[in-house]
DNA sequence: CGAGGGTTTGAAGTGCATCAAATAGTGTGG
DNA sequence: CCACACTATTTGATGCACTTCAAACCCTCG
């Protein structure tokens, strides 16, 4: 399994940069590997938590369900980006639930295994910390931006995260996931997505095909989403699909 | 400066918490004390961050700007929290400012004990771990806390976090800041902060009096609170004033 | 082609914000 | 100890943003 080309990717992840072979293959020895369809379940919320998770290809949410019923989004993770490890710090059981929600696949490690390695190999507790050091930064600002943005300035804000920070004037992309799982990732029901979504049209100067979206231009769409927050594009660090 | 009580003190703290004395005195000959009025600036947003700070006594808001002038609170802290510390993880510069809410007394220590601390001796780097995990822990259901919950809500969840969590039926508490100061931290207005307050009186049973509000009955008050919720009272290890 | 999920649109309701003004509370100097 | 200034808090009236409920539309895939 361990080729030369997985061997790159996991030094892509923070949690493995920078380890010494020994300790790296302490990881290497132990991961398996899962291929997942849309919509598998890997693990619910209180569950033991055994194993942690990394994503090498495709989508997965992490949500709580609240005791009438909704669902509440976490976070909706890709490729390189790490999760359930936080139950070694908690009470040994997962803060909420995942689920792929495209195709995927997923390297599976122990907790156990990462918590050894953190106690014994002071490099792996660092890389620990600046992973979350990361997740909590941008959870912040997430926080900000539910109590300062409104809806359409929120989409905004989300699409530019999606864009190459180095891109100028005009640019296109397409949507991750499901307009309705984006929608209740950014916290507002699916018809205020849509309709917020149509308005940026207008005021921010977009096109809508489907899931595909054209932005005129960034410098319009960024004035238009940040004036309302304490920083502005390009929001540094804060990309969706970074590590 | 470190008489006995003192080293107390800092042994409840997290961070320094099973450290060798070798790593502890390395702290405890860098700590300078100041002591603060209410309203004073520790450090602004973005400032080059030297120093980070522990609460010995009294109340610190953490806070950003927005480009259009408005005041979002990241946090409100008291006695043995932390903070400015995840400049480490960053660029160097503090991703908040802080000022003062009450008078207060605070410990400052530089940053670079602290990186060349977690470097060199790993339980300094566990420790942090564990302390970032909580905040990220408490981040997290405050995320989720401002989706899923309406703003008595919000309060009441509040009000509850104050309380000691073995207590049952009726119990009576202070408001530990200014009401204004409540509201903005549980992001919504003081105007529907007064608002949503009243309708706890009938909705869930407390009486206001001032800044003393006594909760009829906690039970009652915490079915109000947390059916929107994913975990309900008592919220483990999210009271406002643990470490 | 037809079923089903995803998405949009419309109409109506709710919650919170805003603006404005009254009231309570606090600290100050006379 | 009181009057004043200033701030914090409450209250009222109104508007806007988002939600809810309902129905239509669209797209994809068997």
């Amino acid at each position: 399994m361990p080729t030369k080309q997985f061997n790159h990717f996991l030094l892509q992840i923070p949690l493995f940069s920078g380890l010494s072979p020994e300790t790296l293959k302490i990881f290497t020895d132990a991961i398996k590997t899962r291929k997942c369809t849309r919509g598998e379940a890997l693990f619910l919320h209180e569950e033991d938590a055994s194993f942690f998770y990394i994503i090498t290809r495709g989508w997965v949410k992490l949500f709580r369900e609240t005791l009438d019923g909704d669902e509440a989004i976490v976070d909706i993770l890709t490729t390189r980006h790490m999760f359930g490890e936080t139950a070694i710090f908690e009470d040994g059981t997962y803060p909420y639930s995942a689920e792929t929600v495209s195709d995927a696949e997923i390297l599976i490690l122990p907790t156990s295994t990462l918590e050894m390695a953190a106690q014994t190999d002071n490099k792996v507790a660092l890389n620990l910390l600046k992973t979350m050091s990361f997740y909590r930064k941008q959870q912040s600002s997430e926080i900000e931006h539910l109590t300062v943005q409104n809806a359409p300035q929120r989409i905004g804000c989300f699409l530019l995260r999606l864009c190459d920070p180095e891109a100028q004037g005009s640019i296109t992309l397409h949507l991750p996931y499901d307009k309705m799982l984006i929608a209740s990732r950014l916290g507002m029901k699916k018809e205020t997505f849509s309709r917020a979504l149509s308005r940026l049209k207008t005021d921010a100067g977009i096109k809508v095909h489907g899931g595909t979206i054209t932005i005129n231009d960034m410098q319009v769409m960024a004035d238009y989403c940040c004036s309302a927050c304490s920083s502005s594009f390009p929001c540094a660090d804060l990309k969706s699909t970074s590590p």
